[in-house]
DNA sequence: ACCTGAACACCGTTCAAGT
DNA sequence: ACCTGAACACCGTTCAAGT
C-alpha cells in the first residue's frame, strides 16, 4: 500500500482513491471499511517507534521523550489522534510499546496499581490534546477565512486581545482571570503539552515509596 | 428552542429537523450551522452548574467532584466531548466557571503559573476520557452486532479473555505486561476516571510551597 | 486477482419561492 | 417571520459486471 503520504484534512475514500488513480469501489477489495484503513495507517504510524530501555534513574525524562515524539507522530497525520483514541492498544503491533511504558513504570518504582493505569493516563493525555489541538486550528483556519481577503488570524494578536478581555473584566467577579490575564493564553502548544505532562509525572512520582534525594549510591 | 432531549448518536440535521416536524432547510433559520447549533446545545449544558465557594482546605475534593459532574453532564448528550474540545472556553457563559476553577486553584495555593495551566489540563483530561469512553462504546457495540443473533458482548468476560492473553504472553518478552494481568482491566471507567484524576490533584499538590500536615491552626 | 460503473442511502448547506 | 422544495456537492458502502 502506498498512501502513507498524505496530509489530507477530511480524508474520504474518494480523495484517497482519486489519489491513487483508481475507483473508489477498488479501495473495498483491499481494506473492509474507511475505519479498517484507518487502523493500517496507525499501526504504520508506530512501526519503527523506539521504546527506550527502562533507566530507573531516568524515568521522568524517558515518559516526557515518549510523550513528545509520540505528540509528533499524531500530529503528522491528520485524524489520527481520534483514530488513536478509539483503539485499546492491545494489538500485536502496539503490545511493546505498552510493555515498554510499564517497564519504565515499573522500574521507577510505582505501585503496580498506579503502573496499570499510568499509561492510559499518559495516552489519554496525549491523544486528547492533540485531538483538541487539530480543532483548534481547523476553527482558527474556518474563522480566518479562506485566504482571501481579510489577513490570516495572527497567532499573537489574538493572545493580546484575550490577554485585554481579561484584563477589562468587571474586578468584582473576575478577580482570579483579571490577576492570571498575563498567563492564560502566552504559552505555545509545546509548551503546555510539556507543562500538563509536567503534572502528571510529578503526580506519578508522588507514588513511589522513597521520595529522599538518594545520593546515586552504587553497590 | 425545544431540542435538548436528544440521545441521538449522529445526530444530523436532517433527523433533528424530522423531530421538530419540520424540513431540514427551516433549521437554518434559526442557526447558522450545525456547529452552530451543537455549539448552543454545549452552552445549554452548563447553564446551571453551579460552582462551589473555593475552600483551601478541600481543594482536592472539590476538583473531584467539579470533574465528576463535568464528566457526567458531557455523558449525557452525545457529541458533547467532541463540541466541548472544540471550545476554547472563554465565552460570556463559560467564563464564571473558569474563573470558579482558577478560585480553587489560588486559593489553595497553587503558583500562578501552575493555576493557569491546570484548568486547562483537567478539561483536557475530562474531555479525553468522555470522548475516549464514548468511542470505546460505540465500537464494542458495533462489534457485538446488531443485537440480532451473537449474545451481547458481556463486559467481564472481555475483561476476562483480556487477561487470560497478558498472562499468556511469552515471559521472556512481556514480564511486565504478565506481571500486571490481574490489574490492567478490571476497573470501571468511573473508577479509572477517578484514579487518573487523583494522579494529576497530587502533580498540582506538589507545587503547594509548604508540605507540611499543618494542624488546622486558626486566627 | 483486480478493477469499473452505477446505484443506495445518507450528509450539510443554499436559495428561490411561498404564506 | 417562518417555512417548503428542490437542488448542489459531497459522503461510505455494495454489487453486478467486466478483463
Amino acid at each position: 500500500m502506498v498512501l502513507d503520504r498524505h496530509g489530507l484534512d477530511g480524508m474520504s475514500m474518494r480523495q484517497v482513491a482519486a489519489e491513487l488513480g483508481v475507483t473508489v469501489s477498488a479501495l473495498y477489495a483491499h481494506v473492509s471499511s474507511k475505519d479498517d484503513l484507518l487502523e493500517l495507517m496507525y499501526t504504520r504510524l508506530f512501526d519503527d517507534f523506539e521504546m527506550p530501555e527502562a533507566d530507573p534513574e531516568r524515568w521522568q525524562e524517558q515518559l516526557l521523550e515518549f510523550a513528545r515524539a509520540g505528540r509528533q507522530r499524531l500530529l503528522s497525520h491528520r485524524d489520527m489522534a481520534r483514530i488513536s483514541m478509539a483503539h485499546v492498544p492491545f494489538t500485536a503491533e502496539l503490545l511493546p510499546h505498552v510493555e515498554g511504558l510499564l517497564a519504565i513504570f515499573r522500574t521507577a518504582g510505582l505501585p503496580d496499581r498506579i503502573a496499570a493505569e499510568a499509561g492510559d493516563l499518559i495516552s489519554t493525555y496525549i491523544d486528547g490534546f492533540v485531538l483538541e489541538e487539530g480543532m483548534w486550528q481547523d476553527r482558527a483556519a474556518q474563522q480566518g477565512g479562506d485566504g482571501s481577503s481579510l489577513a490570516r488570524p495572527d497567532w499573537r494578536e489574538m493572545a493580546d486581545d484575550m490577554q485585554n478581555y481579561f484584563a477589562s473584566l468587571p474586578e468584582a467577579d473576575f478577580p482570579h482571570l483579571r490577576a492570571l490575564s498575563g498567563l492564560m493564553v502566552t504559552d505555545s502548544s509545546d509548551e503546555r503539552f510539556d507543562i500538563g505532562l509536567q503534572i502528571i509525572l510529578r503526580g506519578l512520582a508522588s507514588y513511589l515509596p522513597d521520595r529522599e534525594d538518594r545520593a546515586t549510591s552504587d553497590g
